[in-house]
DNA sequence: CGGGATCCATGTGGATACTG
DNA sequence: CAGTATCCACATGGATCCCG
């Protein structure tokens, strides 16, 4: 069975790939490594709600994936720089045209969210049959 | 505390719209989708390991962000159809770069991979030192 | 066929403490 | 500073049964 070398089948290798990409962190810290190197702890400060155990683990997947490096220098105390690889800048460089996409369809979004739950979060312009025809 | 309105801002909403696209499953039914309606189970079966449960809720949060309809046939058995809104659409334009790249830079992520477990999975090639040079 | 409801295994992540 | 290790709570998801 399953032949195909399709993106939708389990063993493909795609998939294990998507599946790294489409995670939560991943996306935040390598748009912000597209800036510049970050050390730990600023990462950390700068992504709030993610903590420092995900963060460790986060990182180590980039880096097992070739995504970025991690460099030591030994002063006091430690300092550990994290960078992108040319991999890495490639990835972000797809990736970030998702985090614009996120902020210019926000309000679109979250208009559809107060349609569907029945209430009016946002000011009630056309409300309720209005905004029918703009899903149809 | 935190006054900017940036990405990482655990109250930004950009943040909450990222983290419903960066599901695993979002990217590969969204992809599907872009191709032409789909039947609940045929999506179902198409994509690998995505149990129906989870694929309930998937649509049903992807219909309550506006990417999605659900159109109900009263035939016999009962026929469901989903389809992309324009919104949807245009998420799934913003997504499918991802599953390209996905797809070829698939074996240089492979390659990392076993090179930091330290393992030769693909083709020895220059194998551990000419390797430490590709990602320095 | 297209789900909703329930029960339950387990993986994921937070909090805390400790190390180099 | 930059983590690792441990413990534990909670959410997620699979399996199963049932209904329109």
């Amino acid at each position: 069975m399953d032949q195909q070398p399709n993106t939708y089948a389990a063993n493909c290798p795609t998939r294990q790939i998507l599946d790294r990409i489409a995670d939560k962190w991943t996306v935040l810290i390598l748009g912000l490594l597209s800036e510049r190197p970050w050390r730990f702890n600023a990462l950390r400060r700068e992504v709030q709600g993610l903590s420092q155990k995900v963060l460790s683990q986060t990182l180590k997947s980039l880096e097992r994936d070739g995504f970025v490096t991690r460099s030591a220098f030994p002063t006091v105390p430690v300092t550990v720089e994290y960078a992108l690889t040319p991999l890495g800048r490639s990835l972000a460089a797809t990736l970030s045209p998702l985090t614009h996409w996120a902020e210019t369809h926000m309000e679109a979004v979250e208009a559809a969210r107060a349609q569907f739950d029945g209430r009016a979060a946002t000011p009630p312009r056309v409300a309720a049959d209005g905004a029918r025809a703009f899903l149809a």
